[in-house]
DNA sequence: TGCTTGTTGAGACTGAGTCTCAAGTAGAAA
DNA sequence: TTTCTACTTGAGACTCAGTCTCAACAAGCA
């Protein structure tokens, strides 16, 4: 809910209308680490069926141009979203078995893309650095046993 | 053409046959250095138009199982392939404005990646490491002038 | 030669995302 | 309030990349 009203602030802030629909979108993408596209229409239309498509995608890019919200193509299955406003940077390592996400910081990485892109005479404006591997548990497991990405981590459940 | 034949062996020795048009599909891929899978198939199909395009994604799919091509999911446009096989292990600076990819090697990102994977438990399978700004030419020239990500580089032209 | 298996072309199909447009709001002005 | 304008929305058509199906077609083999 704190991440909610912050975002809302920020919102006002840039000029950018908050509906009743986009206020809906954008409390149930707080609810969530990370989440697909299709997945946060099918959450929203659960809570309002007539609340459209096209209405869900557009406010993601809008949050995404506020900077609120960012981006991930994970490697397997479909881009994931989260809500990284007031987060700090961090990277993701995902288990191509299961699914987890964990997500670490690693300043020593972060300062050494500083020394690349000055190699190459480049300004850095982003990154992303991803790392695949199998968790604990994935490691030990019989693999026919576990799903593959399932479900995607619910924060807290916002009615 | 040194490519193509250290690959038509490897394929050789894990079985896989290679039909003639796996060979022109193989042929034009490793003249690119990045390329989407459109492409290729417009590439392929510019030299034979009987080449299905279902033949060429089951083609990539198959180099991608026998471990000759990466899929590189960068943040603005289509996802690039590559064909890795015998070329030492790099990442990716791309230009976000004229669409530029240079590769490069930082070996202590490397060891710093296994250094993350520990702390968490995990087996580091593959990673993507990505990283986003602007070249020098883009830094200075007029915004407008450039073309956002346009051609790939092709390496050498087989007829 | 026939048998078996793998491969192909053609085209239907899918899923994610975008676009269009008429109808519906929210403010701002009067 | 009413009116004007600009923004936003729902509905659904559309696009594009990629996948699937299947009948026809080769390769390799006995
Ligand atoms: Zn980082
Ligand atoms: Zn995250
Ligand atoms: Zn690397
Ligand atoms: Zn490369």
């Amino acid at each position: 809910m704190k991440r909610f009203i912050e975002v809302e602030q920020l919102l006002k802030t840039q000029g950018i209308r908050l509906t009743a629909q986009r206020a809906l979108v954008l409390r149930r993408a707080v609810a969530y680490l990370h989440f697909t596209a299709e997945e946060l229409v099918k959450d929203v239309r659960e809570i309002d069926a007539s609340v459209a498509r096209g209405t869900v995608y557009r406010t993601l890019a809008l949050l995404h141009r506020a900077g609120v919200v960012e981006k991930h193509d994970f490697r397997y299955g479909p881009p994931n979203y989260e809500v990284t406003f007031a987060k700090a940077h961090h990277d993701h390592l995902m288990c191509v078995q299961c699914g987890e996400i964990i997500e670490f910081q690693e300043p020593r990485v972060e300062a050494l893309q500083q020394a690349v892109v000055k190699r190459f005479g480049y300004q850095l404006l982003s990154h992303t650095h991803k790392l695949y591997g199998l968790c604990r548990a994935c490691q030990h497991a019989d693999p026919r046993r576990a799903p593959k990405h399932p479900h995607l981590h619910v924060e807290e459940v916002v009615a």
